[in-house]
DNA sequence: CTTCCAGTTTAGAATCATTATATTAATTTC
DNA sequence: GAAATTAATATAATGATTCTAAACTGGAAG
């Protein structure tokens, strides 16, 4: 099957060796039709459930998803402090975050537009800007 | 002096007693022209410099700003992972953030607007918004 | 093929910010 | 003021992440 051969070009052209366990996960992350978000703890969870073929180490894991992110392939999500969360989706874009459910949902980045916009500071350009809209449940009124 | 006073019932009206720590705490982080950011890294430093009159228990600095953020006298800011960032800012604004020097500079909220804006998922409404750009030295060109 | 070695993986220890605990001290209430 | 409640403290515990040092592997070069 040549998707297997598309990551291990993908991890190469990346400067990463495409390693087994690299391309464990980055089948897991990137083979699929949609983006969607994860955190290392889910990541662990889930490719070392019970009776998974080979365990990959959790400082696999996390060393996978930097270099992944480094490579530009993951992006981080700052939501809350003490978790990290990550995103497959790497265009521009932006989130709601449901609290509640402890959900991520994607915005595109046409989907906001800054009107007014600041004025970096002297000898400082913007490298990314980042919305994070949260969301409530509006049944009770406060 | 008035401003203690102030202080003491500032804290009472936020249902918060007025001890001596909340108090030297307060008189810190409120007693000041301008609002500014600070981890509790930083407020510890600061209040337990050595040759300080009496010091204050790390835990007391975390429970008294969380005890602050929720009576809404200051806001978290979620700018990396691994640490907490508060602002005394509590109005609704947004901020420019230079890793390269690890600093926040406030914007107000009205030098910012979403033009396009999306709709909550059904049954959410939004809670607030937040917008981090992150700014760059842009002397060598990417 | 075999050898070799820089780059990787691994388990477990270490770290760091933060939170919990259990005791002591300070405030408010009666 | 004494009792009751809330807060402060030192220290231990936690939980996510990073470090370490040893074992392993992919793939380049013979």
């Amino acid at each position: 099957m040549d998707k297997k051969k598309d990551l291990a070009s993908k991890l190469r052209s990346s400067g990463l060796r495409p390693t087994k366990q690299r391309l464990r996960l980055a089948e897991y992350l990137f083979n699929r039709s949609k983006t969607f978000h994860f955190t290392v703890e889910n990541l662990d969870k889930v490719i070392n459930k019970k009776g998974s073929d080979e365990k990959v180490a959790l400082a696999t894991i996390y060393n996978t998803v930097h270099a992944f992110e480094k490579a530009g392939h993951l992006k981080e999500i700052l939501l809350k402090e003490g978790r990290s969360y990550f995103d497959t989706n790497t265009t521009s874009h932006h989130h709601f975050y449901d609290e509640e459910n402890n959900e991520l949902i994607d915005i595109e980045a046409n989907n906001i537009e800054l009107k007014k916009f600041p004025t970096p500071p002297k000898g400082k350009s913007i490298k990314n800007v980042n919305v994070i809209i949260n969301i409530d449940n509006d049944t009770q009124n406060h």
